[in-house]
DNA sequence: CTGAAAGCGCTAACAT
DNA sequence: ATGTTAGCGCTTTCAG
């Protein structure tokens, strides 16, 4: 094991000053050709590297980025997270990543241990616990510190920063009027999320669609489920309703679920029932018959973040901050009726 | 935005030496319970936190380990990023993480980009380049200069480190025996994962089953599908048998797809077709029927390898290297038939 | 062309 | 009980 070498030892080497290697290392126009030279071969040989610890604490800067993300298990987020690290590395910046697992908590306290002068700024999509609780302090906090901070998706209006954000209500909107045109009549939000500030906006859009149709809201129609209730319990219910020709699912395994349990009630798909869902995951297409999905563009909005906010921490002026909305696209596949 | 404030900040406060403050703040006994008092609630007044880059540079510790994952998109690796992550955040770690995308050449470049001392120790798992190439070079660079290294899953022997390994002969001979003993007689094993040594290992577990059964291994039962390769293709030459009653899937979707092929071409589940696969993610539970598979305990492997990782940082003697063998288990679920 | 000195924020041994 | 000094590894004036 050789240790790590300094420009101490560069310097002892050649029996010459720290600050001569230095900027001998940094191709100084004040050295000489020939000390360069040997110089610069040396620690080529001895395999140098800045010790980047150093430079953070000269600089103040630390070429880092934190990112918070509530689960990775989750293929919206390990898209976005793939995004994002695409980006960073093109520029030269290191992640440091917490899960945040959903919990308010884990989130504070990983951004309270994070602004220690680790991280330049951070990358985060709230816990739904932080959304449920509506606890925003450490997000202000952030701010008042002058911690850049770049939201997305799970955002709220709460904090003023850089945002990236999926255009929810339109995509639940485009999918609702696209079972519309398909011929649905009658179709019903099935909602796991509705505790997500997305959750509403695609609610609320589903809403709008069925508006604009001129097709009465039944409240019966928009489910909302609990984590502590039985999902297929819950959907029996609803299909208790026979004319129930459509099915809105506002993310992937409500509707992998929901596909295998109107499946073996013998429901024809999409001739007596289409369905649509949130987040283009690997789930939807792998099941049978393949299910339409709302595409996020999850990592266009990581490297969409990732480039807000390393434009941030590399301007010199300031900069106004700014909310990009992403709009979503519809991958129609065998779940839904085709456009006559 | 207030700016971080310092010890310094403080230190000329109240007119005292930043020694001083230092020690008051660390409640050392050489300073007065009124002194130590007064700083202690300026400090916290106005949320002082000690410069954490500062630290790393004095103690030449960061507190930081760099992990490199082939692909976060893969069910099996984020589990496993989610074990480290916990068991890290548990022990005060944080997590640089990069995603190598299979490519060796993204591997070796953060690895050389990360060993600036910004590290205290790596958590790797192969890229599919590196494993094909035969090229570890990086990694006996790491090891040279000193810096702790963990492998998982996808390791090598040429590398002496500590090492988290799935038991994927055993898996696969497991497996194989199960199907033999629920009535299989003609198994296919279907890898698109050769190139991989898991992909290798879990191959010779399906053969050495099949030695103690006293079956004939015939080549044309194992199936070897590359990249470029059409998978459907493959699969309808091998489907040709018809005698075939069994399928060994080394991942997931390859099972998955290879489940909506033989619906298609109408083989009753499990009666006359049996289907296993490596990998206990969403896919093989979310399909019909759902798909028995080998859980390889992803999170917990994770959980293995940062406690490894970290407690040999922590250590202050030499300790043995050590490869920990984790033993899989099957998850019976509808694609084979009970044992009678 | 080279070097001495200061400083980034902090701790610890050593005075006082 | 408090302060001084040195140093972690590096860059950057400013002198020489």
């Amino acid at each position: 094991m050789k240790k790590r070498i300094t420009l101490k030892h560069i310097a002892n080497e050649f029996e010459v000053s720290i600050a001569t290697v230095s900027k001998a290392l940094n191709d100084s126009y004040e050295i000489s050709v020939k000390t360069k030279e040997k110089i610069q071969q040396y620690a080529r040989a001895h395999n140098y590297k800045p010790n980047s610890v150093a430079l953070s604490l000269l600089n103040k800067k630390t070429k880092t980025i934190g990112v918070i993300i509530p689960n990775i298990m989750n293929n919206f987020f390990a898209k976005v997270f793939v995004g994002i690290e695409e980006k960073a590395a093109e520029k030269g910046y290191s992640l440091i990543s917490c899960i945040s697992n959903e919990s308010h908590e884990k989130e504070l306290k990983t951004m309270e241990l994070l602004k220690n002068g680790t991280l330049d700024g951070f990358i985060i999509s709230l816990a739904e616990e932080t959304q449920e609780k509506e606890q925003y302090q450490h997000l202000k906090n952030a701010i008042n510190e002058g911690v850049p901070l770049v939201m997305f998706d799970r955002v709220t209006d709460e904090i003023t920063c850089d945002k990236v954000i999926v255009d929810d209500f339109e995509g639940a909107r485009h999918a609702t009027n696209h079972l519309i045109k398909t011929g649905c009549k009658r179709i019903a939000l099935i909602s796991v999320i509705d505790n997500l500030s997305v959750g509403k906006l695609r609610a609320q859009g589903y809403e709008q669609a069925l508006i604009e149709n001129n097709i009465t809201i039944n409240p019966k129609h928009i489910v909302k489920i609990g984590k502590n209730e039985d999902f297929e319990t819950a959907m029996k219910i609803v299909l208790a309703d026979k004319t129930i020709d459509g099915l809105l699912c506002l993310e992937e395994s409500s509707a992998v679920q929901s596909l295998e349990l109107v499946k073996r009630m013998k429901y024809q798909i999409p001739e007596n029932l289409s369905i649509i869902c949130f987040t283009n995951g690997p789930l939807p297409q792998y099941v049978s018959p393949k299910i339409t999905t709302i595409s996020q563009h999850a990592k266009y909005i990581g490297e969409t973040a990732a480039t807000m906010l390393i434009k941030r921490l590399e301007s010199t002026t300031e900069i106004p901050f700014e909310t990009k909305v992403v709009k979503t696209s519809l991958i129609e596949r065998e779940s839904t009726k085709k456009l006559a």
